[in-house]
DNA sequence: GTATGTTTTAAACTGTCGTATGAAACATAT
DNA sequence: ATATGTTTCATACGACAGTTTAAAACATAC
């Protein structure tokens, strides 16, 4: 037998098949949306055959499954350990905007690089929307795991928060980061004459800004 | 020669086939998403024959951007009306909460009521993504207008605001609204057994309330 | 009535999709 | 070499997509 040949060289190129295969599957996907890219292409752009899909993954839906899971650890461990990094950086308690910078950074990450993850929030809004992927896999492992290393990195940022209206507080720092994403990519696909470049770096000091001053109205002892 | 027959009576079930043809286009796009919604089952659902889609709008292309231009205008209107009414109820000079809350209450209004708009959300959603319009008539018919409506109402309401940063305020605006609603959705299709409730209308006080912190801190006389 | 233009219909056409199949190619172990 | 298990390959299958077509049904004008 052949466990797994695993002869895996240097480049991206002699990667074995699986990986290949989810590699040009994420972009695919992303590109076209689950309807749009067939099989005959991912096998095509992975450099293998049409059956190798349902050989490896059973299924086009498995296969679509299989890239959500890579991402969506990758998303959560980003988010988490950037967290993490602002607040042992700063003796547990980090300044609102330091935390909110690092988090807005972690959140962003993968939508900024050229490189190989510029599909990803495509590949988002459309699962936002398709639903391939029960939506209790998003929540169990990405949703609540923020919320709750965010939810407490922000009482200690800023304390005297009202605690309940915390994951609102998040969803709506969340909600302007995924649509300065989105504006951008608007941007960059309309003819704009009149309106100026997006940047989406300064976009991004500017949530943390607008969201420190709409968080700290949440704060009982409003001095800091 | 016929130009238009328009015996049109009085429940939605006899109106001419084009409107039948919109109506059940709207409802299935955004139930399936474009590649989703099949010819034949609009056509049924619309009770007439499958070439009657080709006969009255060319291809399933054009239905669905006409599908468009329909929602399009109807958004822009909900929301130019309610900046135009809180302006006049308050002598052009209303309180930032009161125009916020109006603002945010017209954007999100078409997500709220169960009848027949139930579905906007995600044709809205898909749309952001599958790219089928041409962006810049999303663009020129919506944002543009909006964004200029509402950014000298705001200079209005909040004197002193750095006038440069406007837009981008208006997008962390939308940004939040736009994401609850999505969470909203994500509640009621997820089996939750510990997060609460999601209650729209409180987030969208929420909402305000961050959203003034948020503008204020951009104002320079920061006295109101 | 006939003639003319419009709308509706059922059926066919062309293409592509996801999946299945069985043989070839390959690797490894005896 | 032979045998065994794994991976690749070309090809075929059935289903369903959007679109087209030609005839039928209908309305209106003369």
């Amino acid at each position: 037998m052949a466990i797994s040949g695993q002869k895996q060289g240097i480049s991206g190129s002699d990667k074995p098949v699986q990986d290949r295969l989810l590699d040009a599957a994420e972009q695919l996907f992303a590109e076209n949306g689950f309807e749009g890219a067939s099989v005959r292409d991912i096998a095509a752009t992975a450099g293998c055959n049409i059956a190798a899909v349902n050989y490896y993954f059973g299924s086009k839906d498995k296969l679509y499954t299989e890239v959500w899971r890579r991402q969506l650890v990758q998303m959560r461990d980003a988010r988490l350990q950037a967290i993490e990094q602002v607040m042992s950086e700063n003796n547990g308690k980090p300044s609102l905007e330091d935390l909110l910078k690092s988090f807005a950074n972690a959140f962003i990450g993968p939508f900024v690089d050229e490189s190989r993850s510029r599909w990803l929030m495509r590949l988002m809004a459309r699962e936002m929307v398709d639903q391939h992927v029960h939506v209790n896999v998003f929540v169990e492992e990405v949703i609540k795991p923020t919320m709750s290393a965010m939810g407490g990195a922000l009482m200690k940022a800023c304390p005297g928060l009202e605690e309940p209206k915390i994951p609102l507080l998040i969803f709506f720092l969340a909600g302007q980061l995924v649509h300065i994403v989105h504006i951008k990519a608007m941007y960059e696909q309309a003819e704009m004459a009149e309106m100026p470049a997006f940047d989406l770096t300064d976009a991004v000091d500017n949530v943390v800004k607008f969201s420190a001053a709409g968080i700290r109205s949440y704060a009982k002892g409003k001095t800091e």
